[in-house]
DNA sequence: ACAAGCGGGACTACCCGTTGTT
DNA sequence: AACAACGGGTAGTCCCGCTTGT
């Protein structure tokens, strides 16, 4: 499609509405002709950057799945850098998602993915499959840390790694779901606090000692 | 309104097939005509049961919410009828939704409160309100029981309970979330079992002795 | 669909134009819109009554061809009728067609089904089977009274009936266009009048004692 | 407008393919997307070469045109060279019109002319006019070698030879919509050679020493 | 000689809700 | 309690043609 400068900036402000108004009323709440409105473009500027809304909604969620990617590496690796212990470098992951997640008045806008979820019958097929490698792409990180973990601080209770790490994941999909309809910011950084206090209960043999 | 027990049956037909369809394409998805093929009448009955979609959308969740506080008393009330142990009867109740969501092939198809905080634009304020409602009814209930439980066993840290009452359906939601994703039953029930374990570990000195 | 008679009178009223404008325009040069406005109903109305443009295509074609056969019957009833001898009998036949193409001013505005002919891939293909079976027809019918004819009178030279047969069918579609184009309505009578020509050329011995 | 080699043969290739087109799915069905996409080349070279649609198709309906009077020319000459006999000289004609008709194994694809005729409010008036003027001709042209032949073989029967001359086009365009329909190239085969049958009957005295 | 981007409107299809009737 | 018929508007898609830039 486009490779210019102006038509990429243009691909880029509809997938940045379309993303707004997704969180807000569905993928099928959303119409073109509503989405064209915000963005101040015409249809045929829509059509000529993406072949159908499903299209878009595909570009879309790719365009999520990285940037989620890109960042969520990111907090593992500042982890990393920042201790040299695994369960601080997990608990340091969490606390810089609770970052995103607290600094704003407004509760966070929702999951993309989530939004595609419940919509599952109508997005493309496409579409899920790259939700669900995201997904997958979170457990096995996770769970690779928390292996590290383990070997470092035998749990005290005997613990499947792949769902704890699931339970990261989980937990911010929850919470947002609170926190939108309650409309209170707080609520996803206090599930993420009670994530790492079942992490440091299970990892570390005297919890009186930790943050 | 009618009560005859023919238009009464035709009427929750409707809703019935209302859940579904939302569930699965979310309440914009859900044309008043796909509805009506796949329940099999015609328009004039649907208008004659609901004055509007978004009438019909009302009804929906009310009769949902209903439904959902109903077994939720019930999960509560049967955990304590097998128990006198406070943390015991709330980890029972975990438990009875553990059956309830486990004791199926497919995923449990998602949560109809959840679906309209995802189309927050679109529903009706006065749905989300019925929405709200139950949050903070499980939210009020869940820390009531919390709060008993820590008479009893002090917490090992300091925890704060309204956000830990929380984390029950945080949990739930968020699991739906991943499990209708990845097509995978397993994951809310591997969620729950987390939240006990959680539960277990803030509330009991020593876990090894607990089931 | 429609049975009742205000709505029977509806689909009606939209099928005429649409013959009429398809004749104009083509399938794909009438709009729904056009239609509609020409018609006077809304495009509810429209929809109601036909599932898509292309059932509503199918549903004109149907009525065309079962208009057409009963026509075709009835000529060739009447020519049995009006007289005994075989050659006779279709040269009436015949004779009719020209005076139901020659008695009007405008030129005879075309046959539908050569018209979803020239749209061969726009049109659905149970159209086209729906002209074909037509096409089929006429040639079997008339095919069937060439045999009667050459069995009283032995044709002159060696000739292939259904080919034959098809020749009716073949200079009125062809000489619609000529006078569509030329606007000449005399066109079509006038080759009509050199097929039965031909015919009593094959099969009279004697051409000077015929009409 | 060009006159570059380059040029002209992205012209024509836009021509060659908008011809190949209209004949499947008539003019209004086919959109300059379409053509475009089918030819690789974009839209601004369409609209480089042509200032709209409309003129696309008149441009096309000329080339068709002066094809066509070209083959009909040579056709007529080549009789004249084969032959000295004014009957077999349009015996031979017809004959080569034949050849190029049958020397396919599917249908000829169908007249462009008569593709225009079918969408007669949909093109514009000079295309039509074209048309006609090609019709005109064959009448005239084909007329004229019939007054020969009638000289030398006075008609068994009173003819009237403009019509007689016009059912050499009016025979393969109606032959032409019954072989595109039943998807059956010997009809326009056999057709011709009924029309030649028929001039024979009308002109020979004893048709069973002819070809 | 062409390519990308886009404007503005037309296209078919479907939407939700109302009407009159039984 | 339900049905057929329909109104009026919006859905997503595609249309043709213009502009701007090599």
């Amino acid at each position: 499609m486009a490779v210019s400068p102006k038509g990429e900036a243009t691909r880029e402000k509809i997938l940045d509405a379309a993303q707004d108004m997704i969180l807000d009323r569905g993928f099928s709440g959303v119409s073109v002709d509503n989405l064209i409105d915000r963005v101040g473009v015409t249809k045929g500027a829509f059509f000529h950057h993406f072949r159908s809304k499903h299209d878009m909604a595909l570009a879309l969620i790719r365009r999520y799945a990285d940037q989620d990617r890109a960042f969520f590496k990111e907090c593992l690796a500042r982890g990393e850098r920042l201790s040299s212990d695994p369960l601080q470098q997990l608990l340091i992951t969490v606390g810089l998602y609770e970052e995103l997640f607290g600094d704003r008045g407004e509760p966070y806008p929702g999951c993309l993915m989530a939004s595609y979820v419940y919509e599952l019958q109508v997005v493309e097929r496409e579409a899920i499959d790259i939700v669900n490698e995201n997904f997958l792409l979170w457990r096995d990180a996770v769970t690779e840390r928390l292996r590290r973990i383990s070997k470092v601080y035998p749990p005290r209770i005997e613990v499947d790694l792949p769902s704890l790490a699931d339970g990261f994941l989980v937990i911010i999909e929850g919470a947002f779901i609170l926190a939108k309809s309650l409309h209170d910011p707080a609520i996803v950084v206090q599930q993420l606090q009670h994530y790492k206090h079942y992490l440091q209960l299970i990892f570390r043999p005297d919890p009186a000692t930790s943050g």
